[in-house]
DNA sequence: GTCTATAGCGCGATAGAC
DNA sequence: GTCTATCGCGCTATAGAC
């Protein structure tokens, strides 16, 4: 079918102007206007905004978790893996006319209007793509693709802060160019 | 005098509501219970969000500016210029009771919510960053306290972004703690 | 320069018909 | 499941007294 189940288009909706307006800066009659349904409509499907946006939040970390876990356990080297998984943020800037940053990145600003269910998925989305860089990391010390580190989880930090700013830095100035120099600049500064 | 200006006051209260929860997340009524005067008297000061929102970032990116010019211009190794430049944000981050964030990172998630103006502060103050970035790793790379890099442009620019997403990532889990251990990791790649 | 009072609008959310 | 209609509230902003 072409069609599409209508909750998934409110919440493809409610991602990509939540990606470049933030959570306060889009309003359910946005996204009456985007989907082409009635403000009421949107309420029979997710009551309230914070009821939305835990739905949308467990949407996005599964969805991002289960295509990283796939470059995970791919048989390339682990700097291979790196690049990869910088390219799906790459992605995330690229879409869109305008820049687009992580949802996570942008929900992460606006923490202040989550409830604690929120909070924590949030936490959790870092808590995993830590682990899963680490992971990476660890494979390209094993086949040699990446310079050995002392603390594979504070590089993983490091790498998941400098995807996240990088975002937020190359959509005020730069462009997708911008990001690429930096992604390029931390593959670099891991491959020594 | 221990007296503050009330201009100054509020500026003072728009900057600190900003940087944790962001300028939608800030109404005239909370400046107006945070400085101690009524929503009228701060629109006498500012008649709309938008000369407040342009009147701020105009004091932050020029204090920013100055304060990071005394470290550039120090008879200090480029290494510790760029230490004591991190320990900018850090601050920012370890203030007040709930994490705040840069005012330029969080102005930047929220951008669409800003006037050209408003863009172009922003742009600026990038742009002033990354130079003065650029000038703290050239001098490293003179006196030998940081390792040669091939574009000291592309690592300035890794270094802005992993400093604005590492305030993120971290008032989002981990606290001042992780920021200091990004931080670490940092300076770490850039001397071997 | 600060106040009271209020305009005018958009917001999230609900009731009830179809 | 979608609609029309509406509520109640908080927002930015303004008018005018003191």
């Amino acid at each position: 079918m072409g069609t599409t189940d209508t909750k998934t288009r409110i919440l493809d909706a409610a991602q990509c102007l939540i990606q470049s307006r933030g959570i306060n800066g889009m309003s359910y009659q946005d996204l009456s206007e985007s989907v082409g349904i009635r403000k009421a409509s949107i309420h029979h499907h997710f009551p309230s905004k914070l009821d939305m946006l835990n739905a949308l939040l467990q949407r996005y970390q599964h969805e991002f978790a289960d295509t990283v876990d796939a470059i995970v356990q791919s048989k390339i080297t682990g700097k291979s893996k790196l690049k990869r998984y910088c390219a799906l943020f790459q992605g995330t800037l690229a879409t869109g006319e305008d820049g687009k940053t992580c949802l996570c990145g942008m929900m992460i600003a606006e923490i202040a209007s989550l409830d604690d269910s929120g909070v924590q998925k949030i936490r959790q989305f870092v808590r995993t793509n830590t682990q899963q860089i680490v992971a990476m990391i660890e494979s390209g010390m094993a086949d040699g693709s990446l310079a050995t580190q002392k603390s594979p989880k504070a590089v993983a930090e490091l790498v998941l802060a400098t995807l996240e700013g990088g975002l937020m830095v190359a959509r005020s100035s730069g462009g997708p160019q911008q990001f690429d120099s930096i992604v390029n600049q931390l593959i670099s500064l891991l491959t020594r």
